[in-house]
DNA sequence: ACATTAAATTCGA
DNA sequence: TCGAATTTAATGT
């Protein structure tokens, strides 16, 4: 069993349980390895557990209507998902898979369910959660016809950078321009211009195989900013 | 799609 | 084990 220290930095939601709440969480969590392009979990199938990203990155996606993979987002350390294949008992919706090497704990399906029949401080975390994704898949939809790529990037990163989803996250993502493009739905050159454009306005600084977030809030604030400018 | 550059790996001493 | 040579991966245009 996993100690309580790990147990705090492998899952934020941890530190604010009770005492006999972690003892649960800690007795429900096992903790696996993911080798570069390993399926975590599959389309269709039932896999029970929450997941949470203890290190690596993790290409969340699903297949639209025509048969096209589409990525919802990048999940990298410091990151949960799956609540709600888990909380509704049924089939996976999407498949996840490793984009390179990666550590993941699993919170099986009994303990999950028991903290969230027990523990306030639970359910706060993933109501605040769920409601972080509302916002940033109602912010999809918003700018959906406007097709600005700098702003759909701009947007794809700060949900890797949310604050809520990711309290402590590194300001360092190891993350390819090509992941990049299919994080925010856009081919690799476009996501090229638009970090050049996003590092020009010191929001991030681009490396090799990777991006440092500078200016976290401006990143999320780049689309209203934008939009705003645009009807102006 | 092609050219360039960075990093990872292999290989010979 | 060191570093040059080769291959692979990421980036720039």
């Amino acid at each position: 069993m996993i100690d309580k220290d790990r147990l705090h930095r492998i899952a934020v939601w941890s530190r604010e349980l009770r005492a006999d709440e972690q003892e649960r969480a800690r007795s429900g969590i096992t903790e696996r390895r993911y080798p570069r392009g390993s399926s975590v979990c599959e389309m269709g199938k039932v896999f029970d557990p929450w997941i949470g990203v203890v290190d690596g990155l993790i290409s969340v996606r699903s297949l639209s209507a025509e048969g096209k993979e589409i990525a919802f987002a990048g999940v990298h350390a410091g990151g949960w998902f799956g609540e709600g294949s888990v909380l509704k008992d049924e089939p996976r919706r999407y498949e996840a898979i490793a984009l390179r090497d990666s550590h993941l704990a699993l919170l099986d399906r009994r303990t999950f369910m028991w903290l969230f029949e027990h523990s306030a401080a639970f359910n706060r975390f993933l109501v605040e959660q769920l409601n972080e994704r509302l916002g940033h898949f109602m912010a999809l939809l918003e700018n959906d016809r406007k097709l600005d790529s700098t702003a759909r990037v701009a947007r794809a990163l700060a949900l890797m950078m949310n604050p809520v989803l990711y309290p402590d996250a590194d300001r360092r993502l190891l993350i390819t321009q090509e992941e990049v493009g299919t994080f925010a739905g856009v081919s690799r050159p476009t996501a090229n211009q638009a970090l050049r454009e996003l590092e020009k306005r010191g929001i991030l600084r681009r490396e090799y195989g990777g991006l440092t977030i500078l200016k976290p809030d401006l990143l999320q604030a780049f689309e209203t900013v934008d939009a705003l400018k645009g009807v102006a």
